[in-house]
DNA sequence: GCGCCCGCAGCATTTACCTCA
DNA sequence: CGTGAGGTAAATGCTGCGGGC
């Protein structure tokens, strides 16, 4: 990630608060769904974004038949699904009874098989994907981070799953990229706070010992200039005009030439959004 | 063109299962 | 062996978008 990346996205660090960088967390937290709604201060993790439009596929529920063959596992490995799910169910499973021939592979369940024990409660069991399963979808995943109907078909044929557990299996991948990327950008925040606080307090630091340096040489302007002191970080002279400060605020000055002693400085106020070497 | 409804896909959140220390 | 934590498959509810009317 640049830092480019994590710095066009509005966000503002303000020094004089508190940094509170859990407040972040918390904000993407309850920002939820409302993606395009985000004002405060937040990282845009987009995705890849493929949109796409599909029309209704109609399909017949199949009954019940398909097996579970768990290659390394010594569970039964059924998975069970909630027949409250219809719609989601109304996908196109065509090809998925093929399969059944397979010896290696993890095979889809249905509905219908799904037992329901004598209250009717559903078992829901957890299916664990193979590692050649789990390596094709990463691998597709690396390609997409979304499917189109026909791409999530022929991963669900090949994959000898259902369409509906691709499709979920992309959508927990996708949220796992974003959490794992949101932590990397709330730690990259909590460094640019650091960083900014330090400089902050430096640069505080330096103003008061300008200041001092003022109030003891107050006829400074009449001395030989061999005996003005050189602010060492800057190389800006001590005493030049506009050090008054405001509060405790350090004036970032331009480099506008206004005292006597103007001279051309560096520009000082470092920006890690905008120096990211130096950032992090 | 506009509003309404519908279907769909994606997302956030939650639940539940499984594995492992 | 029991247990808690972590990982993750799956369920649920909501939202936004596009298409049809």
């Amino acid at each position: 990630m640049g830092l480019d990346d994590s710095c066009n996205t509005g966000l503002v660090l303000g020094l004089g608060l508190s940094p509170t960088p859990n407040n972040y967390n918390h904000a993407i937290k309850k920002s939820s769904t409302t993606v395009d709604h985000r004002l405060d201060p937040s990282l845009t993790l987009s995705l890849s974004g493929e949109s796409y439009k599909t029309k209704t596929v109609e399909m017949t529920v199949v009954g019940a038949g398909d097996q579970i063959c768990r290659q390394t596992s010594s569970h039964s490995g059924i998975s069970s699904f909630s027949s409250g799910r219809i719609k989601r169910e109304r996908e196109i499973c065509s090809g998925e009874e093929e399969a059944e021939e397979t010896t290696e592979r993890v095979v889809c369940s249905r509905v219908s098989e799904d037992h329901e024990d004598e209250e009717g409660v559903s078992a829901r069991k957890k299916l664990r994907l193979t590692k050649q399963q789990s390596a094709l979808l990463e691998e597709s995943f690396k390609l997409h981070s979304t499917l189109n109907p026909k791409q999530k078909q022929a991963l669900a044929r090949q994959l000898n799953l259902r369409p509906r557990q691709v499709e979920v299996w992309f959508q927990n991948r996708r949220a796992r990229t974003k959490l794992k990327q949101t932590e990397v950008d709330c730690e990259f925040l909590k460094k640019c706070c650091e960083t900014l606080t330090d400089e902050n307090r430096r640069l505080q630091k330096e103003l008061q010992d300008l200041k001092a340096l003022k109030l003891s040489q107050p006829f400074y302007m009449h001395m030989p200039a061999a005996t003005l002191t050189m602010c060492p970080s800057c190389e800006r002279l001590g005493g030049g005009g506009g050090a008054g400060g405001g509060g405790g605020t350090v004036a970032v000055d331009g480099g506008a030439a206004t005292g006597p002693f103007s001279i051309v400085t560096k520009p000082r106020f470092y920006n890690p959004f905008t120096n990211p070497s130096a950032a992090c």
